[in-house]
DNA sequence: CTGAAAGCGCTAACAG
DNA sequence: CTGTTAGCGCTTTCAG
């Protein structure tokens, strides 16, 4: 497939090119692409008839139809987008529904947004933020409520799950506006993508870097984690769980420790249990914000320190990892994530399809000398 | 920076929209950016004149350049780049320069180029691929002089360094065809990017996982490479060693293995290194092409499997990731590799910066679990 | 040095 | 059901 127009014109000698032998239409000249009025011609129809056939729009006969789709099978037409979108002067305007809090992960993502505002601005994109209490499923039902289609197009939505949740993005979808599930929350319907990691395998993969880096070291593990009530975090422990109880039996992972968010709890817990159990060789800090915990470990193991696995990338984790309190990283990309979702929801809108390969979000592994 | 059309929007009421206070051009509407005509209009000078400003075209008397520069600044003026193609009715052609093996990497590759042919195409984008002997300067040199501007764009190319090599490009900058060095190789100018990892922290990030994989058991490590003449796998060994020699003073490295991609070679040398060596802990893989070293490795020590660290993912090294023969891969994902070439081959058509943060290759870490 | 007008490939009224 | 026509935002002759 890739060696068109070189791959026989090298052959040949460089220079001579002897395209032209089907001079009739298009003002001919290498790869020209064949155009609708090229179709038209073709098929013995209007310009207009072609449209309504290449949007499938109504009020064709059946035979017309036929005869523009042959067109297109013989001339190999490929639709210029490009020249579509600028004939419906249409723009995308996305919303990315994040929570609202002082997280360093989500401080990177709303860059990205920002970033991604400069590289899709050429086509026509435009992505804003709108910020939620994430443990107020009310509240993101009714703000994913408020939204119209003469605002907005797609929403990407950062929020657990949640029945109120659920029913909201069902009446988006009505209403004509696309949805994807964000980094949290599950896919609610087919009209509705998931752009982020399987936290199952994220965990699982905490896990294997945990046994092999304690691969002779018995002893047990900590998991630290803001919340066990967000699936994420449950579906990662489990991952976690799974390797750790199945391939390293010298190992023991103890219950999850809440923080709440709280610096203060986190402290008090993380002292607790350090002073309760006698060996504790590895610490997974399960949630993005690796922050607090991070430090308070830090400091209670000051000498015979744990290794330590923790997730996401920011400027915080990343420092501890080059100073090697941190032993490794599991991360996903923010940029791409943000990128992700705004592909999916501008070829959702144009009813493309998407080129699934592009849109995997990869579950990375970070030690010092990859960062 | 992201929150302008729903931001306030949402504030107010969703529904009321009270845009229009500069209802004079336009025909206004909610965010609609300013154009051409706009600018035309307020710089009280014709279109062919905002364009000629706009593409710092000759013919243009300064205080003229001024207005439409005081215009564009006061309507804060966003350049259509898509219908600026369209109407230049311009495409991008581009080069991809691979070596000419059966390797499972290249396959990948070339396989992704096809995929970005698809995505871009919409884009006006075509990307070629033209297979070359790594190992022929001349033949290299040869085929980037027959190229020309009115064949290609720009040129990908994945071949190593070389006096010839490094002029041919220089004359391809002279010509007006753009260059990225790909995967191999180097900057020859600042015309000239570089798409790939670096290698050096590829090693390491080997070396790394090596060492921790291997905390408690003193040993030797076996390397082995297609040949230790090519930069990259210089590259990639000296970060290996660096890391191990260091860190990790009861491993020894032992010389490279060199296979020159023969196969009865590379299970006969391996085979001497086994029988030679008594502790075998380790097996690093240098070369993008595991599979046969792979082989031999697995079957030589079929009892008391030392810790295998390969590159590249591909059909086979992911199948001995999942068994476990492997014990974690390190790669760099072809799909981005080939779509960031392009991306920035394009940039540099369009005399556009490009994303730095986006067109980062990651030195990524797989093992069974996030792969 | 500057402007008028035609057109890139496609869409969208509005007539038939 | 189908065709005509006037654009979308920008570029590009060709005259002035």
């Amino acid at each position: 497939m890739a060696s068109s127009f070189l791959g026989t014109c090298l052959k040949s000698v460089a220079f001579d090119r002897n395209f032209n032998e089907k001079k009739q239409m298009n003002t001919a000249g290498p790869q020209m692409r064949p155009t609708t009025k090229d179709l038209a011609i073709e098929a013995g129809v209007s310009l207009a008839t072609v449209d309504r056939v290449l949007n499938d729009r109504p009020g064709v006969r059946q035979d017309t139809i036929a005869k523009v789709n042959q067109a297109i099978q013989k001339l190999g037409f490929i639709r210029n987008v490009v020249a579509a979108n600028l004939a419906r002067g249409k723009s995308y305007r996305f919303l990315f529904l994040l929570p609202r809090t002082g997280d360093a992960f989500l401080a990177g993502l709303i860059a990205r947004i920002d970033e991604a505002n400069q590289i899709f601005a050429a086509e026509m994109v435009h992505a804003d933020v709108m910020h939620i209490h994430e443990s107020d499923p009310h509240q993101i039902a009714h703000a994913l409520g408020s939204l119209d289609l003469d605002q907005v197009d797609g929403v990407a939505i950062m929020a657990p799950e949640s029945p109120q949740v659920r029913d909201a993005k069902a009446r988006l979808i009505e209403k004509g506006i696309d949805t994807v599930s964000f980094i949290a929350g599950q896919i609610t319907s087919d009209h509705d993508d998931f752009v982020g990691i399987d936290n199952h395998a994220a965990g699982a993969t905490a896990g294997r870097l945990m046994g092999r880096f304690l691969e002779r070291s018995a002893g047990t593990i900590l998991i630290i984690a803001e919340t066990m009530l967000a699936r994420d975090s449950l579906e990662r422990r489990l991952g976690f769980d799974e390797i750790i109880n199945i391939d390293y039996p010298h190992l023991t992972v103890l219950p999850s420790l809440e923080t709440y968010g709280d610096a203060e709890r986190t402290a008090r817990i993380i002292r607790n249990s350090f002073s309760s159990q006698h060996s504790i060789a590895g610490v997974y800090i399960v949630s993005s914000e690796a922050r607090v915990p991070l430090e308070v470990v830090t400091e209670v193991f000051a000498k015979d320190k744990p290794v330590i696995i923790a997730h996401e990338r920011t400027p915080f984790t990343e420092a501890a990892l080059r100073s090697h309190q941190v032993d490794a990283l599991i991360t996903q990309d923010p940029g791409h994530l943000v990128r992700s979702a705004i592909r999916i929801l501008r070829a959702r809108r144009d009813r493309r399809e998407i080129l699934a390969s592009q849109e995997k979000i990869r579950i990375e592994v970070l030690i010092t000398e990859n960062l």
